[in-house]
DNA sequence: TAGATTGTTAATCGATTAACAATC
DNA sequence: TAGATTGTTAATCGATTAACAATC
């Protein structure tokens, strides 16, 4: 099997990991299955799957058949249960609990948006500095004192920290989220964040996207 | 070399065009390499990019000595020097013009970022239908109508749209942009985007990368 | 000089693709 | 049955990595 890999850095972990690219993949495909679900649609091709993630559409059935006959010759996956095998897949069945930190435009903007609700994540709580802004309503939130950060996070056992503060802002948060035991950081701030091994930051870069999406316009 | 490919569907396009990984690293090269100058820092190694990219400084050293000899042995690369080489590889020393529709918190939070103006993309006009934005202040831009479109991306050489809108107006102002000969469309929607093949689509996507990155914490 | 880091080689592994039999 | 699409094989190519001489 190409799937399981004991990659460098990594191997003081479990063997049993998915390959980085696959679970990439994955996870790609499950947003557009989400995304097609809600637009009615029942079964879903391979090929129809490769329009929307730009993945090769023999790459997706080598993927998917990598754990199981998911699909149905002639007619191609229902997309309930590959919805189902693929969360089981990527160990994401369950619901994950969320902390947002700002309570800004893009802070607000996430909190509102249900981009992140759709995949079993929750928004459990928001955190500003601001007075103005803590005990104001976002959503059916409300925004809390930074001060509260270290009980929210035990009381809700949030793994997941998203960051949406100024870039001067972040890493004094990220020392504290790390302390506070968050694992996750998805940071969009424009920060470089430095946090020990064993916690993963992703910083979100629109801008990288955009550079890589308009190089091949204009090569 | 290894770093030209004439790859399969797009092998119509000029031969003189970057693996598709070579290309996505050296975005995220630049992102780094941005924010690190911001920091005050004017050298770095392949190492520290290697922290902050997740990419193996090997492979960093590698993709870049494709292209030149850039860095200097026992010191590390001069960050100023690097950006605009990978600017100029990338075709992006340039400005590129964006034009952004949606004038809410998410539209709000990006043009008032300067995520995108710190490489080289500039917000030229904010569209919204809402008649209570049009003629808002977002910044140092006043909000237009959806129905001067048309006449912007003429004027000013539009060539990336950024979509902040509801998924239920997205594809019909996609279509709209298509026609209107925009060739890079940035969706923060979460619909599905139908485009004929010479447009690209690049749909952000923040619970796909927060799937990924929690799966390797959950497995 | 001594330490650090690049540039490059060689070897391995995963990704990608075309093609097609199986089968719904 | 006929058409469509999966599951799988085989072949190729790019990504990844360790290692190290070159050199700042």
């Amino acid at each position: 099997m190409t799937i399981y890999e004991a990659s460098g850095e990594d191997s003081e972990r479990a063997a049993d990991k998915l390959a980085l690219g696959v679970a990439a993949r994955l996870s790609r495909y499950l947003q557009v299955l989400t995304q097609a679900r809600k637009m009615g649609k029942e079964t879903i091709s391979s090929q129809e799957l490769a329009d929307y993630t730009h993945v090769n559409s023999t790459q997706i059935r080598r993927d998917l058949s990598g754990f199981g006959k998911f699909g149905k010759r002639g007619v191609g996956y229902n997309i309930d249960s590959l919805v189902a095998q693929i969360r089981k897949i990527l160990h994401t069945s369950g619901q994950q609990n969320i902390a947002l930190f700002g309570a800004g435009h893009l802070g607000t903007a996430i909190a509102t948006s249900d981009i992140f609700a759709d995949h079993g994540f929750r928004v459990v709580a928001v955190f500003d500095v601001d007075r103005d802004k803590v005990g104001s309503r976002i959503g059916n939130l409300s925004v809390r004192h930074y001060r509260e950060l270290r009980e929210v996070i035990d009381d809700e056992e949030v793994v997941v920290a998203v960051l949406a503060v100024p870039a001067s802002a972040a890493q004094t948060l990220a020392d504290d989220l790390v302390e506070a035991g968050v694992k996750v950081i998805f940071n969009y701030s424009e920060a470089l964040l430095q946090v020990p091994p064993e916690v993963t930051v992703h910083t979100s870069s629109p801008a990288v996207d955009l550079l890589y999406a308009l190089y091949f316009y204009l090569a």
